[in-house]
DNA sequence: TCCTTATCAGTAATGATTACTATTATTATA
DNA sequence: TATAATAATAGTAATCATTACTGATAAGGA
């Protein structure tokens, strides 16, 4: 993998913020500092990097990808009104189900889904 | 909310089954009985019986919407190699920080990815 | 039975993401 | 340092899951 300034600018964005943002924010903070760069760049670079480990993605009901850059084991939190992504750093314990059932776990994601304090009025 | 032969059908058919089906899977399924269904009739009731909690949608890393007619609390196990969604009885425990942070939580969804028996080979 | 309107089938539109292509930039090596 | 090979880019077209639209159909109350 060469050195290329828009996919160390992207890593930067991500690992610089805690909003999970997604490919769409990602492009236009990028834009601020190199405004030519291209969105099919962002989104490359985004996939590149989370097949990588260097960042994670978060699927939610949103319909569209967000990503973080801090790959450390925690859980969400998503505020069904205004969408605002809480990271949890207490994460769940993994279910000894899946030890007992000889599964091998490579990676989990649970998101919890409520109100937050802004918007639980 | 009205009757309608489809809808029920629908409903069945994501009750009857386990294997948390997509979209297309239960188009196809539906299809056996009632070969004129339409794809945008599955969609508007599976997001209706969604949105009435009927039934809840499990967002995954596959970029499509699977469904589960188990409404009941529990977690899921996916194998990254065939794809195979396991339903995990034993929920994980939800995070004290939330309940002290005073934030509300309405649902939630834990995803466990991994290898299954199968692929572990 | 008749009327209102929710629901449908079929199809077009949307929107996030990915693929493609000619050009540019990185980097190994002469 | 100059050169060659090719990874990465900008810009744009294509993909694909999902949603919206429209005229026809059917549920169900009066």
């Amino acid at each position: 993998m060469r050195y290329s300034k828009q996919r160390e600018l992207i890593t930067e964005i991500i690992k610089g913020r805690k909003d999970h943002p997604t490919a769409d924010m990602i492009y236009n903070s990028a834009r601020e500092l190199e405004p030519n760069i291209s969105l099919g760049t962002v989104y490359r670079n985004l996939k590149l990097l989370a097949d990588e480990g260097v960042i994670i993605t978060l699927e939610t009901e949103d319909k569209r990808l967000h990503y973080d850059g801090d790959i450390s084991r925690h859980s969400h939190f998503i505020c069904n009104k205004c969408g605002r992504i809480v990271d949890l750093f207490r994460p769940a314990e993994t279910p000894v189900e899946l030890k007992e059932a000889g599964l091998t776990v490579t990676d989990e994601k649970c998101v919890y889904y409520g109100f937050c304090n802004c918007c639980n009025h």
